[in-house]
DNA sequence: GACCTTTGGTTAGCATAACAACTATTGTCG
DNA sequence: CGACAATAGTTGTTATGCTAACCAAAGGTC
């Protein structure tokens, strides 16, 4: 076999994401919080521009729509965020933060930093800024072929 | 905010991994085969070392007994892997590829090379070094607080 | 202004993934 | 040996994530 899984960087990244994804879920809930590592990242987007509309978040995490839409049913449930409808477009929502949702501004991102500086722990900084750099390009690479948005195309 | 998330380490491994999941699930059907990026690590896994039992393949590959289950289930309606009853532990079985798994291994891994070759293109290996040891140093940081084959204890 | 394409969002279905709780064995130890 | 802990696997529940198919509204374009 001309391929060694265990070292082959897809493998590494992949099992490193799914470690941290753990690591970050269980640090949350920690300290009281039951939020998911990607409802952080829509309490984020939020939190740096209020009433994005669900295509927004969606390019903005490099999600499809459906899983959006999901998402934002259990953030709503849970009662983080709401959505209102646009007056100017009709076919569109506006998300905002609740007051609790914009509460945990407070809160979350000391958490999250403080699992940042745990599990970067004894790396050389310049060796992570190598590593930053490699896999933005990765992501570039891989996204290339792989038209975001995914638009439907009749027959 | 003292903390930038399209800057942070862990978004960056995160968005790259799912852009690296996708890509990959779409060049094995582009070649004809319905395999997920998961059942392929439990081909390679397979291929390795046939009648691993389903913890084996767990711990192999850091995911937890009932996630292994379920891929099983789908691998064997596929047709792609059988169950055993081991005959020294009858609580255990033994996973054993079909024909048709084992035939894959002449064809699965030579896409994936390609595939690592074309999100790789235009980094300095020197580079794809330096990020492998970042990454192997962070998985190991990460998965340390957090227990491997997660044992259920009664309080 | 009727026709047609595009866009925003949802629903349905399949496949991971984690946690909790359960059954059936097996191992251990007094 | 008999109680009891540990192990192998499954099932239930919740939450992503992707594809396909769909509806409604908006934007052209002639």
């Amino acid at each position: 076999m001309n391929f060694e899984l265990d070292a082959a960087l897809g493998y590494l990244i992949e099992t490193t994401e799914q470690a941290l994804k753990r690591g970050l879920r269980r640090r949350f809930r920690e300290h009281g919080y039951d939020i998911t590592p990607y409802q952080w990242v829509v309490l984020y987007r939020l939190w740096d521009r209020d009433g994005q509309s669900q295509s927004e978040l969606a390019d903005g995490s490099l999600r499809d729509r459906p899983t959006v839409t999901r998402i934002l049913d259990v953030m709503e449930r849970k009662g983080l965020v709401t959505r209102h409808k646009d007056d100017r477009d009709r076919r569109s929502y506006r998300v905002y933060l609740t007051d609790y949702g914009e509460s945990l501004k407070n809160r979350l991102p000391s958490v999250a930093a403080d699992y940042l500086d745990a599990f970067t722990e004894g790396i050389d900084p310049a060796d992570i800024q190598v590593a930053k750099n490699v896999l933005r390009k990765i992501r570039e690479n891989a996204s290339q072929e792989i038209e975001q948005g995914t638009p439907i195309r009749s027959p």
